[in-house]
DNA sequence: TAACAAGAAGACCTTTTTGTCTTTTAATAA
DNA sequence: TTATTAAAAGACAAAAAGGTCTTCTTGTTA
């Protein structure tokens, strides 16, 4: 579905989020390790959640990241788009350039909807929205 | 939505059917200039299709590829599993490998229905329902 | 202020995807 | 049977995605 920047970023707002709603600040190695991603990629993407202002990040001994309470909501849809831009939200299902209402690709009329659901999905959901869901810690259970 | 190769080897096939039922049977260079992708790439693609016994193919003058007529439709859904695997058809929307509705990820309950959309969609569209469609010859109209 | 902890920055590397180019094989027609 | 047409095959190359490593900077604590 998404690439792996976007995944990983999702799956370490949400744990950083949760985390902050239990007053810690968890670090680099802590959230990667609980997302199972690597973690020298993991913070290399974090860096630049913080240089896009998404979430904050406060160095040296008891830091962490964190996110600013007094900031609005992060929508999935504001993360998405500077992850990985808005192919999956506007593309054709055909990769057609020039596919529209006016001139439709074959699976248009089908697609339509399915597009539609995913814009709406990830409009609604936000990162905090995700973070307050009951498998937010999303700890594995095998 | 799909990688590329998925989708000029949609587009390409759609096209060979759409000809066909013309009576006609289309060659690497009239494909690629209708489908505008990259003409060697596309015969590498169509290549594979050949192999996997999706669509026959011609050598020789007034050669070119057609469709067997007496094979059933190929599903969107046999092409993507052939061409991507099937990530895009089961995966988790928040790249969680342990996902399922016992274990779920935050995003679970509501990607479920977009993910069924999706396999309904490819499941029950064809290349040859495609290429029957208003627009399967998708000639670009700028 | 020295030692340590933790994020920032960026060079570098690997793998996958996307694409090109050259040579070979097969079929047709003159 | 030779010229021509068109697909097959596979080596090669470029670009993008995914990932690692080292060094630097900043902040905390003894």
């Amino acid at each position: 579905m998404f690439n792996k920047e976007t995944e990983y970023a999702l799956r370490s707002l949400v744990y950083i989020q949760y985390q902050n709603d239990r007053q810690l600040k968890p670090g680099i190695e802590e959230i990667s390790k609980e997302i199972e991603a690597p973690q020298a990629y993991v913070a290399k993407i974090l860096q630049r959640m913080v240089r896009l202002g998404f979430v904050n990040s406060i160095k040296g001994k008891g830091g962490g990241f964190l996110f600013d309470e007094s900031v609005s909501e992060l929508t999935l849809k504001e993360l998405i788009l500077a992850t990985e831009g808005g192919t999956i939200l506007n593309g054709c299902g055909f990769g057609m350039k020039h596919c529209n209402s006016d001139n439709p690709c074959p699976l248009h009329d089908q697609y339509g909807p399915i597009r539609d659901a995913i814009n709406k999905l990830v409009s609604e959901e936000t990162i905090q929205s995700l973070a307050r869901k009951e498998n937010a810690a999303f700890k594995v259970v095998l």
